[in-house]
DNA sequence: CTGTTAGCGCATTCAC
DNA sequence: GTGAATGCGCTAACAG
């Protein structure tokens, strides 16, 4: 119980009267040893308290067994659910992870992948702001170093994601469907993240095939949401073009999107339907239970991380034309329902009557 | 742009025309070379991509600069939260993480430290179910590991934690001020955290302080908590111990509890009060916004490796007599208020008028 | 199947 | 102030 200094691979092939090579073996390929001697090795090991070194191993086999993941932040659920699913696949598969935040700021982004790659480990697992632009995902691939984009999309690299932007269109078509006719899209910055990017392009396309006038707000996310959408929806309030759904580029955003709407006397979702993206769990056990695009995040996570164990053990690159994309789907809450005055039929796009207003 | 192969401390000196020994201490001590040298060094050093390889340091000086981080969960904010100042302080402190979820096992606490000794991390950051009763903290202490709990309080052992009991001694008698006679405590199973056995102390100091009937209700966490508590409750209503006022463990069980009031028809906090612990962000968020005991997250855990950093720089081992106490701090929220019929003089423990009960 | 040998890349004595 | 030599602990060739 008390292996202060720590043991080594030729203390434990001293006292199982071994060489050290075999010791190494019986830890390495166990089946490459006779059963007596295996079992003697392993005794020693054992009763010494023996543990390989990590650091000679790696640096004799160069490889460290350590996976770096950069992503913007652990405080959105979305990310943290991502980092677990990674998390357990790298631990069944042998690896330990080592992840990095860039909190959204591209320039942490190369200083993480720097610190990474100093760091040694065997691949990388990152999430960027925008793929198509990144200078780092140009610099990993120079560097041919091992990696997958988790959210991003890129034709170009090897990526685990969803297709956000058929998925909004598709919400969107929903809420057409249940009469709604003025639907306010509220995003993060876009030149933030290509994720946002794409569900507003989703959107877009949603609200013209619905023949539909589309409206955006732009919000600081992350931050005083809030604030900025209940000065806009105000602003809007008894205008022909108040909306009666939000579409909300992410839960965060749908979540303050409701408390914005409470604090304006409007209820959700009579007075205002909204609907989130991301599906993080704790959108269930609120009230109302939130509306959203369910993304599968763990599984993201883990299926980013079998990828890279795969092609690791058989010393092949990712090729990017072998781009997961996984499906999503719609989890119905109680954010999202047919506007008040729902038109029983088809109605002029922005000829809504305008919802009653109360206040508290 | 192409490092394909990684460069040696060979590769450099070569280049500069010095030896391996000299590029070695440029990087580790440069003001020990005199600065012409110096600049040579670091030039070829930047044209080559030369990165010290930290494997071949790690054996070398016995130390990884990295530290072992273990956790619940990553799902629930407050962990997330507080692992976001791990890693920023580890950052600044030249460390990186390797992080290990437990999901509340206590038998993958073993698991969780057994890697991460085997990983050989210079220390470790952890928070295990029960300190008092966890046999990895007496494997940590018997191998001499570097290590701090966070969130978890022992005398015999280096902490950096808050006093959650004396808080929700305090929120009990703040509740009792506001007219609460009937305070029910929500909580997680007991023995699965000594976080929550000792906010309940501190709840049953509290009611006896107030000289009130303590009720407890255990539900499971992480789980279908809210069906739960809306099955308790909806039996209670009525009763003469129907609560006017919940006291959560934790903010997730808040939030259910708001969910599970609102299932029953009660409005918070007009007809039920309810009061969280954690202090997670998104509780501002919310509608009601959570009143609850705000838990500095980022920064326990970013004190927590401040000090293993400061421990490890002089080589000295932490002291439980160190230890750290940080401040806890109430939010009124919206979802705290006087029950809707206060008393304005004293009453009588279960004195109290039932509430009127009003279904949708 | 097992032992012997060599070296992964670096930091650190010790000479100079 | 700088260079030459040594070994951290391990695994991979190669012998036997």
């Amino acid at each position: 119980m008390f292996n202060h200094p720590p043991k080594t691979i030729h203390d434990v092939s001293d006292k199982a009267g071994v060489s050290p090579a075999t010791v190494s073996r019986v830890f390495n390929a166990p089946q490459t040893v006779r059963l007596p001697l295996r079992e003697r090795v392993q005794a020693a090991a054992l009763v010494l308290g023996y543990r390989p070194n990590t650091a000679a191993r790696s640096l004799r086999t160069q490889r460290t067994k350590a996976l770096g993941v950069v992503l913007p932040t652990l405080l959105n659920p979305v990310f943290a659910e991502c980092l677990q699913g990674v998390s357990q696949a790298a631990m069944l598969g042998g690896y330990s992870i080592v992840p990095i935040t860039t909190d959204y700021e591209v320039a942490h982004e190369s200083r993480a992948v720097d610190l990474l790659l100093a760091r040694g480990v065997d691949a990388l697992i990152l999430c960027v702001a925008n793929a198509a632009r990144s200078k780092v995902l140009a610099r990993l691939r120079a560097a041919n170093a091992t990696y997958v984009l988790v959210y991003n999309r890129h034709a170009r690299h090897p990526c685990v994601s969803v297709d956000g932007g058929a998925a909004v269109t598709t919400l969107v078509a929903r809420l057409h469907a249940l009469g709604h006719r003025r639907i306010l899209m509220v995003s993060g910055a876009l030149r933030t993240s290509d994720r946002a990017q794409q569900r507003h392009r989703g959107y877009l396309r949603g609200m013209q095939m619905s023949g539909l006038a589309p409206l955006l707000l732009e919000v600081p996310f992350m931050d005083g949401a809030t604030d900025r959408i209940v000065a806009q929806l105000s602003e809007l309030e008894g205008s022909p073009v108040m909306p009666t759904a939000l579409v909300c580029s992410n839960d965060l955003l749908a979540i303050r999107s409701v408390r914005a709407a409470r604090q304006l006397g409007l209820r959700v979702p009579d007075d205002l339907s909204i609907a989130g993206f991301d599906g993080i769990a704790l959108g269930c056990d609120l009230t109302p239970a939130l509306s959203t695009i369910v993304q599968p995040n763990a599984e993201m996570g883990r299926r980013s991380v079998e990828w890279l164990v795969r092609a690791l053990a058989a010393d092949v690159p990712l090729n990017a034309v072998d781009s997961l994309t996984l499906d999503l789907h719609f989890r119905d809450g109680e954010s999202m329902a047919s506007p008040r005055s729902a038109p029983l039929i088809s109605a002029q796009v922005l000829s809504q009557p305008t919802p009653r207003r109360t206040r508290p």
